[in-house]
DNA sequence: AACGCGGGGTT
DNA sequence: AACCCAGCGTT
């Protein structure tokens, strides 16, 4: 192979002769993952499914989520008309939870306004709650081979790599460029495969960490291997100071042995999810103990805290836990709060962390 | 244009 | 412990 046939302005110029996406493309049909649970069968609806849970989340971590979401969800029907409840619990510990109430959301408006399909153009999906610009794009590629870009953060790191783009991608201007290179690239066929070799490219050869540039298949003509520069391509997010702030967690079992869960409000952390009942401080939580509950306050038993750690702040919860509770008859069990048997947990859309603390108890 | 939004993996 | 990951929606 020779470099002349390979160098990068050669890859710009010219209709539809790119030998970046060829040599991609060829890379895939040998090194790509073709054994992915969303490859198969591939409908519109488990591409869909799939490029949802796999915002800012790695396969590993997705696919057991998807599995189980598809067996409970197989279409787009069922989906919708699904309660947002299940829908959640299905979801729940994979995060970002509004990515479930949006997939919702977006099913049913499916069913409402697009003959019950995920429609196949692509600003239709783009105007769907949950689909940006490069979830779309992978959607309509993948579902349907149509001729869309995407930037992900796979294609991102190699476009950075390969072209040697300076700045972190979360600006504005360099995402910018980002996308003029992502578009210029695009072959004319094939483009579900080349969707899928770029992120495959990203997450087996081209890595955060060690990327392996001896098996790439860009690495005659690409910016950082040569310029050995690898290390500092992409830019990384510049840093920041991550806040840590503490919560009071009320564990209450009635006498029953029935715990206690409220539904958070439809906005903030972990909208619309059940949890332990929170206050800020000390003061917080007798206040509300003592406004609806049945009980002494000064009997509670304090647990040993938990950590948790989201991408803006860091929060430590401390747990009280009371047995024997009642409400008081004024505030009954309703909508927000609940009386949960322990078999009933698994139904429910319930944060990781709590989740952890009421099993640890078993 | 900047920020809010989880959980898990990697180093 | 810091940083990142198949981003999007809101302000």
């Amino acid at each position: 192979m020779s470099i002349a046939a390979i160098t990068p302005g050669n890859d710009l110029i010219g209709a539809g002769e790119d030998s970046f996406a060829n040599r991609l493309l060829d890379w895939f049909d040998l090194n790509g993952r073709h054994d992915l649970p969303w490859q198969h069968p591939r409908t519109p609806y488990r591409v869909w499914l799939s490029e949802i849970m796999l915002q800012q989340t790695q396969v590993r971590t997705a696919a057991p989520y998807f599995e189980r979401f598809v067996a409970a969800l197989p279409d787009l029907a069922a989906l919708a008309a699904a309660p947002l409840d299940d829908v959640l619990a299905l979801w729940s510990g994979l995060g970002y939870y509004a990515r479930a109430r949006n997939l919702h959301a977006a099913a049913r408006l499916c069913m409402e306004c697009h003959d019950g399909e995920l429609p196949r153009d692509i600003d239709a999906l783009i105007a769907l709650p949950g689909i940006g610009r490069s979830t779309a794009a992978a959607i309509a590629a993948q579902a349907w081979g149509d001729r869309h870009a995407i930037l992900d953060g796979n294609v991102k790191r190699v476009l950075a790599r390969y072209h040697g783009v300076h700045g972190w991608p979360g600006t504005p201007a360099v995402e910018k460029s980002l996308w003029t290179l992502a578009e210029d690239h695009l072959p004319q066929a094939r483009l579900a495969d080349y969707t899928q070799a770029q992120m495959d490219l990203g997450a087996t050869v081209c890595t955060r960490g060690e990327p392996a540039c001896p098996r790439c298949p860009l690495q005659v003509d690409c910016i950082a291997r040569t310029e050995r520069r690898t290390a500092e391509l992409p830019t990384p997010r510049p840093g920041k100071t991550i806040p840590q702030r503490h919560a009071l967690v009320l564990w209450l079992y009635d006498a029953q042995g029935r715990v206690l869960l409220q539904r958070r409000p439809p906005t903030g952390i972990w909208a619309s999810l059940w949890t332990l009942p929170q206050a800020d401080d000390e003061a917080g939580a007798r206040h509300w103990f003592e406004h609806r509950l049945r009980g002494d306050f000064e009997r509670g038993e304090t647990l040993p805290p938990v950590a948790h750690a989201f991408s803006h702040y860091k929060l430590e919860l401390q747990p009280r836990r009371w047995h024997g509770i009642a409400l008081r008859d004024a505030v009954g069990d309703n909508d927000d709060l609940r009386w949960v048997e322990p078999a009933a947990l698994a139904t429910l859309g319930i944060p990781a962390p709590i989740r952890r603390l009421l099993e640890a108890s078993h």
